[in-house]
DNA sequence: GCAGCATACTCAAAAATCTGACTAGTCGCA
DNA sequence: TGCGACTAGTCAGATTTTTGAGTATGCTGC
């Protein structure tokens, strides 16, 4: 059940709806987060249900009301306990791997337009953490901003989302070139 | 439900009992998938009743018998069929990253000894990767390796695992000493 | 002038995953 | 000789996550 502490975690950046978050807009929590609307949603009723955030109705005008929500200090005193106590291990899940995984015993033009695919969506993402960072950075050079500035954690998230994605592409082009270069080599023999 | 084929992918390399499968002596599979020991235990179960893999039963002395499964013909080409259709993206989730987002709102003491202990286990992982991979690859050179070797596909997400494994341990590092540093920092301004 | 997309959610049910306990023999250690 | 750890699993039940559908309004492009 750590959906909770995520969710939280995500509200401490500001005032956010259940949309907004599910839009995973938000640099930090999409970087090692993935969840459903759906799950949010609950999740949100659960928390405001015990007290660790609040919402407050925003009436618009042209679109629906939506509820925006902050943590409360029962909120903050949840995120530390979870802070003190034992992390799981990270676990990644990727259909890509197990494709690749297999690729030697399978036809793997699929797989290669996969990989240059996700080489893409990889891209992108870098695309837009890149600016994120240095918005989040201000005029602060990185080394001082770590040492000084405001909002850290979600900085340091944000790295390791950087460095995860740049890690991605090049792998994944690589290797779609390397099955690239085998599936020819095994046409030229056949 | 990609279990399954993680599964599938798994049993490629040979002949492993659930049990093996669940130590996670795999070096490809732990690198992107993880399960808990009755899981694999009930997907086996359901693959082998779809015939996808088959089971022999080894009679063994000195400790209980055991099952080794097979990847069937009908097997590969499920996989076959999972690699043509489009893959999910791929998704982390980490409780650590949840803690050093909200880090700067936090104590964080708790969180860099957790950041120390997940570089460590990092360090482990490629300890055991860095040879894995270098017996995978025999007396050929890297490069020679992906252009002909047998089992690539292993190989190839081997290198997968070691880059995040690295990545995550310089991360952890590099992020402990930053927090360690702005606690200090604060304890000498109170 | 209407199709499709965006905002902002809700509900129910199916499937996957995790928690925790249990069996049962063997080996090493003190 | 008894304790704990390792091999090799099984079973039940709770919780989480995913799938799929539905509601309602407004704006934009063709």
């Amino acid at each position: 059940m750590a959906l909770r502490h995520a969710v939280l975690a995500a509200l401490l950046d500001g005032e956010y709806s259940g949309y907004q978050i599910a839009k995973g807009f938000d640099i930090g929590v999409a970087n090692f987060w993935h969840a459903l609307p759906q799950q949010l949603y609950a999740e949100l009723a659960k928390l405001e249900k015990g007290g660790l955030i609040t919402g407050r109705e925003v009436v618009q005008q042209g679109r629906p009301n939506k509820r925006l929500f902050t943590v409360t200090d029962a909120g903050l005193a949840e995120l530390e306990r979870f802070a003190a106590d034992t992390a799981k291990p990270s676990f990644i899940r990727d259909d890509l791997m197990v494709k690749v995984h297999a690729a030697d015993r399978t036809e793997a033009d699929a797989v290669i337009e996969q990989l240059e695919e996700r080489a893409t969506v990889a891209e992108a993402k870098i695309a837009v953490l890149t600016p994120l960072l240095e918005k989040l950075r201000g005029d602060l050079d990185e080394a001082e901003f770590l040492r000084v500035g405001a909002r850290v954690g979600p900085y340091l998230t944000g790295l390791r989302g950087l460095s995860f994605e740049r890690e991605q592409r090049e792998w994944c082009l690589r290797t779609a070139s390397v099955l690239r270069a085998r599936a020819a080599r095994e046409r030229a023999h056949v």
